[in-house]
DNA sequence: TTTGCTGT
């Protein structure tokens, strides 16, 4: 191991995300062999191999509605159409995961009823899109409970308040200020996470947020996926545990870590990812971002998540900003 | 600049 990835492993909190650094990683992404929409009708591996697959289900909102073989009643047409294919280019290189999908009108999110925080939420970033409309105000929109959630696993305000823990946008408020519906929909709880606020969401995390906005002066189109990491720690016995603080009447989980994956497509149609990796902690204002990057597969065994698993390795230029 | 809390 080298120095400087030792010293990354420090930043990261002393956990156990050097477990998932171990071993050898020898799957290479291959383009998903079949053209057709109905991504949800074949499982395939990393290798493109068919492992079953699964019914249609009329419950997961984004299939139900993206599905070629559905057509759309004239009537309904404009808003869904518009919402349908919005939905297409965000989601443009693949699913992360499948578990309570939900979409909004600028970005797509997956919510894990268990922890009450989402598994993961997708956007995609163009520089007219970040740019902030003539009235479109943060101010103006309030935290509010996501009512498509049932109660039992829904977040509230209350369980946030006097925790100690900001309510931290995942998808972040300032990639969506063309619209100030787009900007109201960052506000539900289910686009929430329980965030250190000193010295990581309004410092170093926030730090990620505008750069990842700021990418979008040198390439036409990025890609964001971000959420919450559990990593596993050794404890004074030896042994690795997975803990995490609960707050609030619900038990909303804070994370121990967060994590971006950043596609950004070039002008020449090339393709670029950058990983990222930051403790759920104040974090020195004087360290630089690129000590929280890591292999996007650390990210995606930890996760239990494939990140633009649509798009094969060997279409990918750079990683990290180093030649692949 | 953008982040979001606390107290009135």
């Amino acid at each position: 191991m080298t120095t400087k990835s030792v010293s990354r492993l420090l930043l990261l909190s002393s956990v156990g995300i050097g477990s998932y650094l171990a071993g050898s990683y020898v799957e290479r992404r291959k383009t998903a062999d079949t053209v057709c929409l109905r991504r949800d009708d074949y499982v395939n591996d990393r290798s493109g191999n068919l492992l079953g697959t699964l019914q249609s289900k009329p419950g997961l909102p984004i299939f139900g509605t993206v599905s070629a073989a559905s057509p759309i009643p004239a009537e309904q047409k404009s808003p869904v159409v518009s919402n349908v294919s919005r939905i297409g280019q965000i989601m443009k290189y693949g699913f992360p995961g499948l578990d309570n999908v939900r979409s909004y009108d600028d970005y797509v999110l997956s919510y894990d009823r268990r922890t009450r925080v989402a598994h993961w939420v997708f956007e995609h970033l163009t520089a007219d899109g970040v740019k902030a409309s003539q009235g479109v105000d943060r101010a103006k929109s309030d935290f509010k409970p996501d009512e498509s959630v049932h109660p039992f696993f829904r977040s509230l305000n209350t369980d946030y308040k006097g925790s100690g823990f900001d309510r931290g946008h995942l998808a972040a408020a300032g990639n969506h200020r063309s619209e100030q519906k787009h900007c109201d929909q960052t506000f539900f709880l289910t686009n929430m996470a329980p965030q250190v606020g000193v010295g990581f969401n309004r410092d170093k995390w926030n730090h990620l947020e505008r750069y990842v906005r700021k990418l979008t002066k040198d390439y036409p189109n990025v890609y964001c996926c971000t959420g919450p990491l559990y990593l596993p720690r050794k404890e004074a016995d030896g042994k690795l545990y997975v803990r995490y603080q609960v707050i609030g009447a619900n038990n909303v989980a804070v994370p121990t870590h967060f994590y971006k994956v950043v596609v950004m497509e070039t002008r020449d149609n090339r393709l670029e990812m950058e990983a990222y990796v930051l403790p759920n902690q104040k974090i020195d204002d004087e360290t630089p971002l690129t000590m929280f990057q890591v292999p996007p597969e650390t990210i995606e065994r930890a996760a239990g998540l494939l990140f633009f698993d649509k798009i094969a390795r060997s279409q990918l230029s750079k990683i990290n900003g180093k030649k692949v």
